[in-house]
DNA sequence: ACTTCGTCCTGCAAGC
DNA sequence: TGCTTGCAGGACGAAG
């Protein structure tokens, strides 16, 4: 499950394989990858990638033009990229798991672009939540004139409504605080809220309710509260961050899908059942807004102001 | 207007 | 052993 941390690495390693290149062709594999794509791929053929953009876990192609290629991993989606086939390197392939036809069409591919370098960019897709779309500009609501220090952007469409994330510098922090002092929903609905506050996903929201010792139920959060969560938040998509800068080959663009994650740091998701780090409680597991919760239930209370 | 819920999909794990 | 069932997850549209 990318999240931030995982979808701004792939950002990076992408950024680096496909500035300035062009697309010579784009190949859809079914129709469930373009369904939000009511051109299909056609559109970025011919143009080339100016600059790779991330909000929350969307990332996108900037082609000039008011094109955007719009991309969501969904869940599973990775992106290669590889030399022509036939001609890859012996001994390679060190991945665990890399069980994918290698040269030949792989398993669930979802679609490929061929680039004017030789090389082809592959998006695959096991459980098919990802999509990819040509789509146009659009200004965002966030960074009203006049507003505390943010800078007003310009998204795809799609993506407008998203929130900006932890590490943007021109995140509005207060406004931020503000909900969380305020909101009736629990805290882990709030993290997850793209609306909200981007890049979250439902394993480092456990971890971040976890680091700051506050319950995923809790709700309008003291000022003291609050702003620990907004620290201890950063402080898990930094680490995770910098431990997946390392997870990179050279031709492939993602870590792979289940042992590139940054699970070695994880103190709370997965580990329901095992002792607490800090006070050795088993870590107890609920259901939290039809998603599964890790959380200690001695050291995580619900602050009350 | 706001919040919650159901849906999409596939592979793996657990249970009978 | 082989089958069925359950679970996992992000984001969106529907329903409360």
């Amino acid at each position: 499950m990318p999240e931030l941390p995982e979808v701004e690495s792939i950002r990076r390693g992408l950024a680096e394989h496909l500035m300035g290149r062009r697309i010579l062709t784009a190949q859809a594999f079914g129709t469930r990858v373009i369904r939000r794509a009511p051109r299909g791929l056609a559109p970025v053929v011919g143009r080339t990638v100016r600059a790779v953009v991330r909000r929350g876990k969307f990332l996108w192609c900037d082609m000039g033009e008011d094109l955007a290629l719009l991309a969501h991993l969904g869940m599973s989606g990775q992106f290669r990229i590889d030399e022509p086939s036939g001609s890859e390197g012996a001994g390679g392939e060190e991945r665990a798991g890399g069980s994918d036809n290698f040269g030949g069409k792989r398993r669930h591919l979802r679609a490929r672009f061929a680039l004017d370098n030789g090389r082809v960019l592959d998006f695959v897709d096991q459980r098919t939540f990802g999509y990819l779309a040509p789509v146009a500009f659009q200004a965002t609501a966030d960074g009203q004139p006049g507003g505390a220090g943010s800078k007003r952007a310009v998204v795809p469409a799609p993506v407008a409504h998203i929130a900006r994330d932890l590490l943007d510098p021109y995140l509005d922090e207060t406004a931020l605080l503000e909900i969380l002092g305020t909101t009736r929903r629990a805290m882990k609905r709030v993290l997850l809220d793209q609306n909200i506050v981007s890049g979250i996903g439902n394993i480092y929201a456990d971890e971040m309710l976890y680091r700051a010792r506050i319950h995923p139920e809790a709700t309008a959060l003291t000022n003291r509260a609050a702003r620990e969560l907004l620290h201890a938040g950063r402080e898990v998509l930094q680490a995770a961050l910098a431990a997946g800068g390392t997870s990179f080959d050279r031709l492939y663009v993602h870590v792979n899908g289940e042992s590139g994650y940054f699970e070695r740091s994880l103190q709370a998701y997965g580990r329901a059942g095992q002792p607490c780090e800090r006070c050795g409680t088993p870590l107890q597991k609920i259901i939290l807004g039809g998603r599964s919760t890790t959380l200690c239930p001695v050291c995580q209370v619900a602050p009350i102001g």
